[in-house]
DNA sequence: ATGAAAGCGCTAACAA
DNA sequence: TTGTTAGCGCTTTCAT
């Protein structure tokens, strides 16, 4: 019981078929060359038989495999999650199929990496970790692949992702509109660019509008986020001179921070305004609906895959300098106010 | 610009090195027949050029492949993606790649298998289509593989999913002890297994409490669930007589439903009372707290992966006759109550 | 301790 | 219209 599938060859349909090895290949292709009456006894046993052909095989003949490699740190994440719907089908649309690898660590995401490149994929998206190991930016550099969202400068290639500083900025004028100054920053590692960028536009509202900002709150995410969004606001909420308004800059945190404050029985927007990041469903109606930074991230992949997509089967060199960047806007819903002294 | 990639060979690695390509394999492979200082050599030129060995070669020679495909009909629903997580983690602890398929209808069903065949993936973990093609079943049943979910019983293999019926029975039963009659499901597709024995929990509930069901009402959900189960609760609170209470059987429609009761502004659990299926994060904090069908569904998933994984590594044979059963159970929380009259 | 050669399943160039 | 043959990159005899 050792080998239970014996998959079947081009040989095995040759052999009853009678007809060469050569002759299945070029009318299972549809060859002009073949006749009609070959071409469909060949079709008919190879069917029956239910032969398919080896790609490996192929591949070693120069056939490019179908297999478009997609790197996330997480799929639970709603985000991701549409990321990766809008890519498979992306993928389904053009012929190609979707390997998914979860890493949310650079030795993960190392070996992950080799290994799609050891099947010698087509190509690989990459939301990447934080801090890439040498190792992976090497061999990246020398496949083709194109960044999502996090961009690491080292790496010589394309990059899709959103306005982060610009959108953050835009939410946090939004709160500075409606009186308040004691506002918390809860934000992703700034390792990634997009935390960094984030954290930056936090910062610029302040700048131009000419505020101070010395009552803002400021604190940034370790990779391990679940814990993380809850135990930072209750944190903030317990200080002597808590903030009036909250914005955070990760789905994941600002999701903890919804279940956080329901549990606390906090009033939003009455004791506390908070703008989110990101729109899941359920910001809809959570409380008195979530004034939320919205990110057309089905776009962003869909665009990002048809690119890389294209690139590739043009057989042009993806690797090259080009971004790409969608638009975040802010959606007010109920849960930011204005501050009432 | 055609070839902008020139992959690394181990012959290319040999001729740096002045060594034959068998020494390059065997060096690489910690072949013990080895000299030390060859072995470094070899190594150290690899590493240098960014060698990485060619799978589909070794496919060739018998190396078995790294990928186990996953067939999903959607990746954003919660249910999913935990599952993709799950297995993800297994595939990657135990040395495999995770290639997600995503599929709806039974045609792109058949291609993605066709396609994983293909590529001869180790072994294939589906959550089937209602109504798989015939050629599907064909290719799935020589070809090492496990159902997930939802069952199909013309594939001749092993299976993992949940105690539908029961769970389905007791969330029903739940709702007749507070007194509700006019009780509606709203399930899934009746041509799935799941849907069908989900309804039949319902319908047993009334059976064994002795109640007679000419009350109940069920609605059963079509493939687009997005609008279907909006759809199907506005008809419902529409007629002469609503029913008092709702239980659903898909977390797709159960999602839905919490958006349109919000909507419509309907108090729960005082106008209705409603029981969810499934555990998605904001179950918990949506108006009340949702009383719901929490599914271990993580559980189920390591454990289906483990399983298959195991026996593809030791060659067992897969497809053999197994099922495994989660326990599915009831979390009451603050949306159902008794019906006062 | 290392090299030469065969062969995995397939396609394409060359023969017939 | 079809068959024969070479070779893709690798591992594994077999030979040295």
């Amino acid at each position: 019981m050792t080998q239970s599938f014996r998959m079947v060859t081009a040989r095995d349909v040759a052999e009853i078929a009678n007809v060469s090895v050569s002759t299945v290949g070029r009318a299972l292709a549809d060859d002009p060359r073949i006749s009609a009456r070959t071409k469909s006894r060949v079709k008919e046993v190879a069917s029956r038989l239910g032969y398919v052909g080896n790609l490996p095989a192929r591949q070693m003949r120069g056939a490019k495999s179908n297999l478009i490699g997609l790197m996330l740190p997480d799929i639970r994440n709603h985000f991701y999650a549409t990321i990766a719907e809008a890519l498979s089908d992306c993928c389904s649309t053009n012929g190609y199929q979707l390997a998914l690898s979860i890493a949310n660590d650079p030795e993960t995401e190392a070996r992950h990496v080799t290994e799609l490149i050891s099947a010698r994929a087509a190509g690989i998206v990459i939301v990447s970790t934080a801090q890439p190991k040498r190792e992976t930016r090497d061999l990246l550099n020398n496949f083709p692949h194109v960044q999502l969202l996090r961009r690491i400068d080292n790496y010589n290639s394309a990059w899709f992702g959103i306005n982060d500083e610009e959108c953050l900025c835009e939410g946090t004028k939004h709160l500075l509109e409606l009186g308040h100054r004691r506002i918390a920053y809860i934000g992703g590692s700034r390792e990634l660019s997009t935390g960094s960028a984030r954290r930056t536009g936090f910062r610029r509202a302040f700048q131009e509008m000419g505020i101070d900002r010395s009552e803002a709150i400021e604190i940034f995410g370790p990779p391990s986020y679940t814990q993380y969004g809850a135990n930072a606001i209750q944190e903030l909420l317990n200080r002597p001179n808590p903030p009036t308004a909250i914005i955070t800059g990760t789905i994941r945190v600002t999701q903890a921070i919804l279940e956080t404050l329901h549990q606390m029985k906090i009033s939003v927007p009455d004791d506390l305004s908070f703008v989110g990041f990101g729109d899941a469903p359920e910001f809809k109606w959570w409380g008195p609906g979530l004034t939320t930074l919205c990110m057309p991230i089905e776009d962003l992949a869909t665009t990002c895959g048809l690119w890389f997509l294209h690139h590739i089967d043009s057989g042009k060199h993806t690797n090259q300098q080009h971004s790409s960047v969608a638009k975040a806007t802010l959606t007010i819903r109920g849960s930011t106010a204005a501050l009432d002294r």
